[in-house]
DNA sequence: CTCCATGCAAAAGGTTTGCACTCCC
DNA sequence: GGGAGTGCAAACCTTTTGCATGGAG
């Protein structure tokens, strides 16, 4: 029951948690729980909000294996972390599909967005036989609505 | 004698310092070795490397004077915060000349590079008009030749 | 002369680590 | 049963802050 949410349009792709298991990656209660608690798309959590979150289901989780299981994901590469600036690292366990990040410079709010037709990112040419491109990281900083009302005050 | 450099190609740019000077910066000791230190271009130090450079020109100097400066120059835009994953800040003086960072995972060297004429970025048409834009930041992450060596070992 | 910038030191995050103990496979 | 995973607490690293002093404009 936990388990249909999740399965739609994407390329066939499962939970965390399920690609987990298929991979025979040690399953204890508190790995579970933190896996379940990265478990949306367009979620960007700390370390620290995994940790609140996991407590809410096993109180006896500490913080140290919160910060060993997601440095455990990010290495498996099942999560990325993403340094958004300001203060603490966040994870985003979207690591399916390809998207980009869009943070507003005001609030902070972070979320996903998708390239569209238009965009066609690659590395110049000059380079591109001489490195071995893995990932490229793209951020949009700058206003939601919201915080550009706001700030004309 | 500390003039002439930099006077190439670009923009008919000038040093970080005189684009300081030119604003009406309050300029002391301390303001001026964190300038020059953050100097050249192709460079992305840490708080804490900027605090070694000025140190060696004015023992002096204090790190929350090189916290507070730094913090300084990146609210009036002339230099710029990059979160580079692993560890600290680190600050890109580079602010004339749009580019991208090149990162190594394996030995973490940061390099810009500049697009060319086959890369287009936009934010997608969806969300074009509901926010305001003010930078795109884009890190291309993989192996440099070294480290793509290593690794078969 | 008047602020603003500085130094110092303490505190506030955020993250990692050592070690004994637990429990998954 | 063995070795990987865990909890706890302390250590570590990075950054910010409060307050008294000093120097730029």
């Amino acid at each position: 029951m936990a388990t249909d949410r999740r399965m739609r349009g994407a390329t066939k792709s499962s939970t965390l948690l399920e690609r987990l298991k298929r991979r025979g990656w040690r399953l204890t209660a508190q790995r579970r729980v933190i896996a379940e608690a990265m478990g949306g798309a367009h979620v960007h959590l700390t370390a620290d909000e995994v940790f609140a979150r996991a407590s809410d289901r096993l109180p006896e989780i500490s913080r140290a294996t919160v910060y060993n299981t997601l440095n455990e994901l990010a290495k498996l590469g099942e999560i990325t972390e993403v340094a958004l600036g300001s203060g603490a690292k966040r994870y985003d366990p979207e690591t399916v599909n390809r998207h980009q990040h869009l943070v507003c410079e005001g609030c902070g709010i972070t979320r996903d967005v998708h390239p569209d037709g238009e965009s066609r990112l690659a590395l110049p040419v000059a380079e591109r036989d001489r490195f071995t491109l893995n990932r490229v990281e793209i951020v949009f900083w700058g206003l939601c609505p919201k915080c550009v009302g706001a700030a004309r005050t």
